[in-house]
Order: structure tokens, then sequence, then C-alpha cells
DNA sequence: CTAGCCTTGAAC
DNA sequence: GTTCAAGGCTAG
């Protein structure tokens, strides 16, 4: 049923689908999923004759009458898309590359030809179609912007692997070689084994991947390697490009202050990784390389290659029996094998965005994302085979896939820029990543069943010690709405009043926002804790992190979900969240609500207010604002080289933000909203946590909706108030906005731009309702040790 | 649109 | 200087 997580039940669930903005463009394309399946037995199992392009279709020479042969339904590698839905024959072109068929019995343009019995087609029941709407619900064929003398075969024609339908992926083999055409060679591809292929890279594979703590006895056979091509390990330096380098180091001397400590807290600091095991991919590489290499009796490459196919085997029986998120010692991917791609099987060419996946699938997602494309099912089921030759018939399965194999959205940058190293915010999104150290293999290894074993060493429970003044309060209230939630048909306005009362209380926008680490200090301040501004910038994330599991454990719904899943939720929403509070935050000072929360503006310095349209004034504020954190002048051209891009967004997002007009008790909900926006690309490996993890995607769901209601209740109490609808439209923009905000690596810019820094001295009680009990300065005595633990533990968990 | 190959650039 | 996962380019 990957079909329910992506359509809840009602409607406006659709638009909180956010993370998947593809999925999110438009009520329409939601529609369309859903009703093609009726139509989608529609699909031509007759064959039918040429069209003549009798159309005045000038420029390119479309259609080659005489090159055209007739196809069978379903042999066509790119599928036979269902008709659209009315509704969409009223908005869209509909499209069939360039053409599209006119229904004659109905006149709807439509992209199948369910034209049964007919052997004669009528060519003037075809349209040509030469512009193609960029976001076409379907995904539109590309724009023709190659030269006239590109002509592309009819794309009903089984195309020639090498020519423009037919790209190099399709081989003959595969389809009946009577509907190839006959392509020029001049046109076909070389199509040639990439030997200077990365994951050929020695280093790459070595131990990395075979290595198997407990197994490591059992596996390699070694059996001598077959694939002769996969044995060349010396590609990886010859594939390296020798030029521009002078250019790079010219810009690492150019290291604004900015990136120095960001990037050393992301390389440093444990923020979001393991405190024994760094989470990042390279190091982990590197480590694991280093460390087993003593283990490794075989150094030659083939050898290596089959002992990790083997071990993969070998883990995956592992797995049936037990929890594979304690698998250990090495990626904690299921059943993937790095030499294929994880969405189709074909050759993968290393690691993209968080998967091994192929070329072809590294880039669709790439287009996917960026395009904010939105697709059909071909089949209209959802259930579309992912192979090699299969993979172009439907592209919502193909994503569909690539998100169920934990393809990060967050890793296809906004800013497109090229190279670098992606920061540990965006790795801890990947699901391949090195988890566990020694201490936590401990644990696994008895273990057979989830929960306790593993619960117990996870970082829900231990960070509930230092913050035992919660507890009272949520399981109060908590108790009390478990009651009610479970009660879905008596969505009474009483309970979600309650409901939403809960949630504002809890909330604590000022705790957030006035965060220790963004606080002005005096010098001895600085001398006494013995850490720099930059080294409390840089653990910001980590402060931030903290905040919000000290909120989640105050939902009522907490106890409902289990740990594991508030970490994963918590992991994937955490930088909206941010955002979100900070959106509220500065919208409530602005004076445009009418109870504003309960939150003292003792600023340093008077005047700056946040503005909602110019993102210069941000820059100013933030360069300010900065300097006197860091109590020394930061250049704006600084600020504006290293944090422009996001202030901008951000700009932006208030902007839209401020434009909703949202009430408090909308924000709660949005945020909870938020919160339980509940993405199952990490599922780990065996088919029963897949299931289990079905389970919770349908819970989080549902809970989700309980708040999605609350907040069209709320909102009906106003006339002017905002609609439900464009406050869940807004949500893809938060999204697009946190990965800014996780790129930038900068987390304190949304809060230092919303308020001014506050000198650490000033109590924070004086902001803090009177059953929340404040504190202050105890987090930070523990340290490296004792908290950064859990909460990596609590982000990569 | 697809995907193979190429360029980038932070981290190492 | 080397890696390697981002993005870009472009023939098909
Ligand atoms: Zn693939
Ligand atoms: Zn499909």
């Amino acid at each position: 049923m990957n079909r329910n997580f992506h359509h809840p039940p009602h409607e406006l669930g659709h638009a909180i689908n956010f993370r998947s903005p593809v999925i999110a463009h438009s009520s329409q394309a939601v529609k369309l999923e859903e009703e093609d399946t009726s139509s989608a037995a529609s699909l031509s199992t007759d064959d039918f004759s040429p069209m003549k392009n009798d159309s005045a279709s000038p420029s390119p020479p479309l259609a080659h009458p005489t090159a055209i042969r007739p196809v069978p339904a379903g042999i066509h590698p790119f599928g036979w898309p269902a008709p659209p839905p009315p509704e969409v024959l009223n908005l869209y072109h509909y499209y069939l590359s360039q053409w599209a068929c006119r229904d004659a019995a109905t006149g709807h343009l439509q992209r199948s030809l369910s034209t049964s019995g007919a052997d004669h087609l009528d060519p003037s029941l075809f349209v040509h179609l030469p512009k193609h709407p960029i976001f076409h619900p379907l995904g539109g064929p590309q724009l023709l912007t190659r030269s006239a003398s590109f002509s592309a075969p009819n794309p009903l024609l089984v195309p020639h692997p090498g020519s423009y339908f037919g790209h190099t992926s399709l081989d003959h083999s595969f389809h009946h070689p009577s509907y190839f055409h006959e392509a020029p060679t001049s046109l076909l591809r070389p199509h040639k084994p990439n030997e200077n292929h990365p994951i050929v890279n020695a280093k790459h594979h070595n131990g990395s991947f075979h290595k198997r703590p407990g197994s490591s006895t059992e596996i390699s056979p070694n059996q001598p390697d077959e694939d002769g091509s996969w044995s060349n390990t010396s590609t990886g330096s010859a594939r390296s490009t020798p030029t521009s380098r002078s250019i790079k180091a010219s810009a690492n001397s150019t290291l604004s202050w900015i990136n120095y400590y960001v990037n050393n807290s992301a390389a440093t600091s444990r923020s979001f990784s393991d405190t024994n095991t760094d989470n990042r991919i390279p190091e982990s590489r590197e480590s694991l390389a280093s460390s087993s290499s003593s283990l490794e009796s075989s150094p030659t490459h083939p050898s290596r290659k089959k002992s990790w196919e083997s071990s993969s085997t070998l883990a995956k029986d592992d797995h049936l029996g037990s929890n594979p998120s304690t698998s250990t010692a090495t990626f904690n991917f299921p059943d993937e094998n790095p030499l294929l791609c994880a969405i189709c099987g074909d050759k993968s060419s290393g690691l993209h965005y968080g998967c091994f996946t192929c070329e072809g699938c590294k880039g669709f997602f790439k287009r996917t994302v960026q395009n904010k494309r939105v697709y059909t099912c071909v089949s209209g089921n959802g259930g579309c085979p992912m192979t090699k030759e299969l993979r172009n018939r439907c592209q919502f399965c193909r994503f569909q896939k690539c998100l169920q194999q934990g393809l990060v959205i967050q890793a296809v940058r906004e800013d497109r820029m090229p190279g670098g190293r992606n920061g540990s915010a965006i790795y801890n999104l990947y699901k391949l990543k090195y988890r566990k150290s020694k201490k936590f293999l401990v644990h696994q290894n008895p273990a057979t069943e989830i929960s306790p074993e593993i619960l117990k060493d996870s970082a829900f429970v231990e960070l509930e010690k230092p913050k035992p003044f919660k507890t009272p309060l949520s399981e109060n209230k908590s108790n009390i709405m478990e009651v009610k939630t479970d009660d879905s048909r008596l969505p009474t306005s009483q309970s979600e009043k309650e409901l939403i009362e809960v949630l504002i209380e809890i909330d604590r926008i000022d705790e957030l926002i006035n965060l220790n680490g963004l606080r002005i200090r005096t010098a001895e301040h600085n001398q006494e804790e013995n850490i720099t501004v930059c080294e409390r910038l840089s653990k910001i994330g980590e402060e931030i992190i903290e905040k919000l599991v000290d909120w989640t454990k105050l939902l009522p719904f907490y106890s409902e979900i289990p740990v594991e899943v508030h970490t994963q939720l918590l992991t994937q929403r955490w930088a909206e969240m941010v955002l979100l509070s900070a959106c509220y935050y500065a919208f409530s000072m602005s004076g445009a609500v009418a109870e504003p929360i309960a939150v003292s503006s003792t600023t340093i310095e008077g005047n700056d207010e946040v503005s909602f349209v110019d993102s210069s004034i941000n820059l100013q504020l933030l360069q300010k604002r900065l300097s006197s954190v860091m109590r020394k002048e930061i250049p704006l051209d600084h600020v504006i080289k290293e944090a422009g891009p996001l202030v901008e967004k951000f700009t932006a997002l208030l902007h839209s933000f401020s434009r909703l007009h949202i009430t408090l008790e909308a924000y709660v909900c949005l945020k909870a909203i938020t919160f339980l926006h509940y993405s199952s690309y990490d599922k780990d490996g065996t088919n029963r946590l897949a299931k289990s993890q079905t389970i919770y995607l349908r819970k989080v769901s549902t809970i989700q909706d309980k708040f999605v209601s609350a907040l069209q209740n709320q909102l009906n109490r106003s006339e002017a108030g905002p609609l439900l609808t464009e406050i869940l439209t807004w949500l893809p923009m938060l999204h697009s906005a946190s990965s800014v905000l996780l790129h930038s690596k900068m987390f304190y810019v949304p809060f230092l731009i919303c308020k001014n820094p506050e000198v650490l001295d000033l109590p924070m009680k004086k902001h803090v309702k009177s059953t929340i009990i404040p504190n202050p300065t105890s987090s930070e005595v523990d340290h490296e040790s004792g908290r950064s633990t859990r909460i990596t533990k609590l982000v990569c968990a």
C-alpha cells in the first residue's frame, strides 16, 4: 500500500506531502494519480496504423511515414500512459511527446491510444503540441532545444536503442528487433562500459563493504572474479581532472570565517555524528577500511568484491530473524550491493543522494526534484517493475522507488552549486551511514526483538533524565489526549481545543529562539566556559536538536509513537521546524498578531526590525547581530557571501508566511503537522521491519490528520483567516527553505534575523511560563561526553 | 526526457 | 594532490 503513504485519506493531506514537492505540486496532479487507475484499462491492445503528419508542423521533420511501424501495446519501452482524467484536459495539454491523440468519441486529447480494433487511425486526430509546459503533471516531453536536424522518431514507435527515445540502456535483446528503427550509426552513442567508473576504484570498495562483524569469518568464499572489468583498480586517479586546481586553492584561501567555524564544527564537533564513529560517509569508509585491513586477508580487488557479495547475502539472511537496524560496523543498508543500483539494478556508479544508484536513476532523481515534477503511474496501481529495461516505463514508480530506497531529496542542492561535500546535516539523512559504536553492537547482538533493549539504549530515554521536570506535564496531557485521539470519529471542537492548548503550552518558542549559543556573553563568561564564540555557534545545531527533543517529548501523542519513529521524524523535520518557529516568532513580534506570545524583547540595540520583504535589510541585521555575538566586527560582504542565499530564501519564506496571518493556534498545529510528516525513505532492510514501519507510517499519518482537522476547525472560527489550503501549500516552501538551511549549515541565521541576541546574564525565566522550569546553563555542563552522544543517537538512531 | 561523461570543490 | 558526490552538458 504505497499509495496510502503518498496519498493520505483526505485531499488536504496531499499538500502536506511537501517532502515530495513533486507530489504536492498541484491538486490536479493528485487527482490524476488517483483516478487514472480506472482508465488504465483502456490501454490499447491493438496495433494502429501509422499516422500521417499532415498537420502543419513545419519546424522539425517529426514524422517519418516510411519509418513508422505499428507497435503493439506493452512493447513500447516508455509505456503507454493512461488517458488523463477529464479535468486535466482543461488545465493542461496532454502529451504524447510532440503528439497527442484526440479521442474520436470524447474529443479529448490523450496520450494513450485506446483505439480498440481500429487499424487505421485518422491522422487528423493527432495534434501536434510544439510547446511543453515545464510542470506538466505527467511529465511532459523535453523542450526541443536542439537543432532542427534532430528528428525525433515518432514516440509511438519503439526506438532504436541509440536513437532519441531509445537511450543507451536499452538493448536490442529486450525488445523485438523488428520494432527498432534503423538509425544512422552517426546517431549511435558509444555505450561502452565506463572503465573509469569510480565504483571500480579499489579504495572505494575495498573492505569497506564486506566487513560485517560477527560474520566476517563465514564470508568470502573467495571465488575468482569472472568480471575482469571490475578488477581494474587503477582508474580512480586516471579519472581525476588535473585542471583548475589553482582556482580551488584560491577559493580555499578565501574561506571566510563563517565557513571556517561551521566547517570546523562539521568536521570536529559531534553535533550530528556519533561520538565514537563519525557518521559521515567518507570518514566512515576510511576508518572502516583501515580498521578492517588487518582482517582482510586478501587484498586483491576481485576477491574483495566477491567477499562483499557473499557477505551481502549472509547479511540478508541474518536480518531475517532480527532487527536490521542492529546490523553494525558497516553501512546499515539492508540488501544493497554497492555495485548495483538500488532502484533499477543497473550498474551503480557510486553513492548518490544517499544510495548506490546508477547514473540514470541519479539523474532522474535530480531532475525530478529540481523541476518539482509530478508523475502518474502508467499502470495506475503503482506497482510497475523497476529494472534497467523497464525503469523508463513509469516515472511515478521510479521516483517512488527512489524515495522508498532512501534517496534524500535534501541532497539535491537548491543552489545547484557543484562539487564540495555535504555537511553532516545532509549526511545524517542518509540511511547509508555508519552507525553504531561497539557498545551499541553489544547491546544489539543478543537482542532479538526491536523494542526494549534497543530503546533502552536510545537517545530519548537517556534524554529523559536531565529534563525531569516535563514528565509530569507530558504524562498528564498525553493520557488525556490519548483517549481523545483514540476516538477518531469524534473530533469534537472541545477536544481539539484542548489539544491546541497543550501544543501552545509546550511550544515555548522563546526557548528555541533564545538559544544559549546565540547569546552575547561578557568576557568573563567566555573565560569561565573556556569556549569560544565560534565553538558555541558551531554547536547551535546541537542545541536546536536538544530543544526540539524536549518539545517532542511533551507532545500529547509522544507515547503513541515508538522512540525510533520519533527520532526519524525529528531527523527529517528539524530544519523545517526551526524555520517555522522562526517565521512565527518574527511574525508575532511584528505586531500583526492579536495576542503575541509572551516574549519580552530585551534587545541590545533598539530599533532594528526584521524585514519581510527586503533581504538586504535582513542581511544587515544579521551582520550587526552576528558582530555583537562574536564581539567583533564582521564585514557585511562576508555575511552576504556566506549567508546571502540563505537570507534571501528565509526572507521570501517570511514574506509568504506573513501573508498567511497565522494565529498562535494555527502555528502550533502547523508545527505538529510539519513534524508528523513521516517519510519512509530510511526504512531498513527486511520485510519485517518494512512492514512494521508501514504501520507507523499510517499511525503517524493518522495523528497528523487530527492536527490537520484541528487546524481546519480552528481556521473556520474566523471568517477572515487564511484557508487551510493556503497554509498547507505553504509547506513545500518551508521544505525548500529547510534544504537551503541544511546546506548552509548556518542554523543560527534564522534566529539571529528574528531576534536580537540577548545578554547571557538576562534570566530566561521572565520569558517562560510558570509551568515550565527553565534550564539555562545546565545543558552546557556535560558537553562532549553525555549530551552530544545522546543527541547523536537521537538524530542518527 | 535519458544517461553517460565531465567539471567542481570541500574535506582529507 | 586526491577523493567523490554534487551539478552540468549534451548526444540520442
Ligand atoms: Zn538505476
Ligand atoms: Zn507505475
